[in-house]
DNA sequence: GTCTATACTTCGATAGAC
DNA sequence: GTCTATCGAAGTATAGAC
């Protein structure tokens, strides 16, 4: 009963599976997730996913983790842009990261030991976001007492998300363009017009 | 090559196979829902599932249109009571109805079958909001140029959820209590106070 | 580090007896 | 209407050769 070989943590090998998992997530939900699958898109053989992951459930872990990490940087830029606001609007509204974000909670909810992990990452992108609005919105023309800090936060994602969500995976539009009209008319009254993209 | 039987769609057992299903989807997530399980939970055999249900898709699909039919008579029931936006977002916020559609929509990411039905569902909820806000809102002190019907159902159902995703999957709080009471002083100001429950 | 081979489990679905 | 029995496919995971 030796333990297990498991493959270093910067293989190029271990990185390309988290790739080929991410792919198959992405366009075909946590489900289409498996040993196999994940090995053929990689183009090795199903053994090596074990090799890499002891189980598939690590395989998620290391997958949301990588996702998490990244998306926590790109926050970071995104929060000290010249317009943080819309910048935050425009990161929220990317569909790729919250497709991938929904599928993850989705999986939560029934493996548990993938939860801890979400939520408490979850938190992390919450409290950065209050952190840096605190100091934001105390320059805008905006009662902090009506409109603390957290409220904003938790707004502009539900919305930005719940929109990526029924535009993306249902293909529903319906009040859309009313709802992000209305959005954006409040970010103009508080940051002023959308810089152009570079 | 005679045409498989299949049960009638009165039939009891039928309906204890979509009650164990629901059972199943709700604290498993759609990937619990199979036919042995199913069987099981219902306490009859897996040929049975399939005696009902000529294929997985086909009960995923039972279900979900049983769901829709009861949320849309709820909805209905709710855009009539004397607050009804009070009413609105409360039926917004049950955790029961939102858990079981966010896992429809995970399920929907990659059972194309399906999607069309909930897409065609989440328009029909919808616009009955639209149709029933419009005539609301035109009795309170809010400028439908500003907000529009369409937005306020947009914006009441997305938070809403949002918060229910986080709140029961995620098991987070952080900012809740704060938005929610900036969402009802809103309400407040619109509808009043609202009125003890009965 | 990657493979072959394999054990074991669970799944969807069907045929046919009762 | 419900069951037994069963097929073939696909899943996770491991042992051990190369």
């Amino acid at each position: 009963m030796t333990a297990r070989r498991i493959g270093t943590e910067t293989s190029k090998t271990r990185a390309a599976l988290l790739d080929a998992a991410e792919r198959l997530m992405v366009d075909g939900g946590y489900a289409a997730v498996t040993s196999r699958r994940v090995a053929a898109e990689a183009g090795v053989k199903p053994a090596l996913v074990h090799y890499y992951f002891r189980t598939m459930d690590d395989l998620f872990l290391a997958l949301y983790r990588r996702g998490a990490q990244r998306g926590l940087e790109r926050q970071e830029m995104v929060l000290q842009s010249p317009q943080p606001l819309w910048a935050l609007w425009d990161f929220s509204r990317e569909p790729y990261g919250t497709n991938l974000t929904m599928e993850f909670v989705a999986l939560a909810n029934h493996r548990k030991e993938i939860r801890a992990e979400i939520t408490a990452s979850a938190e992390r992108f919450r409290s950065r976001q209050v952190e840096a609005l605190s100091g934001i919105l105390a320059g805008y023309d905006l009662d902090s007492d009506d409109w603390p800090p957290v409220v904003i936060a938790v707004l502009m994602s539900s919305v930005a998300r719940f929109l990526v969500i029924e535009a993306e995976t249902l293909e529903m539009s319906t009040g859309h363009d009313d709802t992000v009209a209305v959005v954006e008319r409040l970010l103009r009254r508080l940051e002023g017009d959308r810089a152009p993209t570079a």
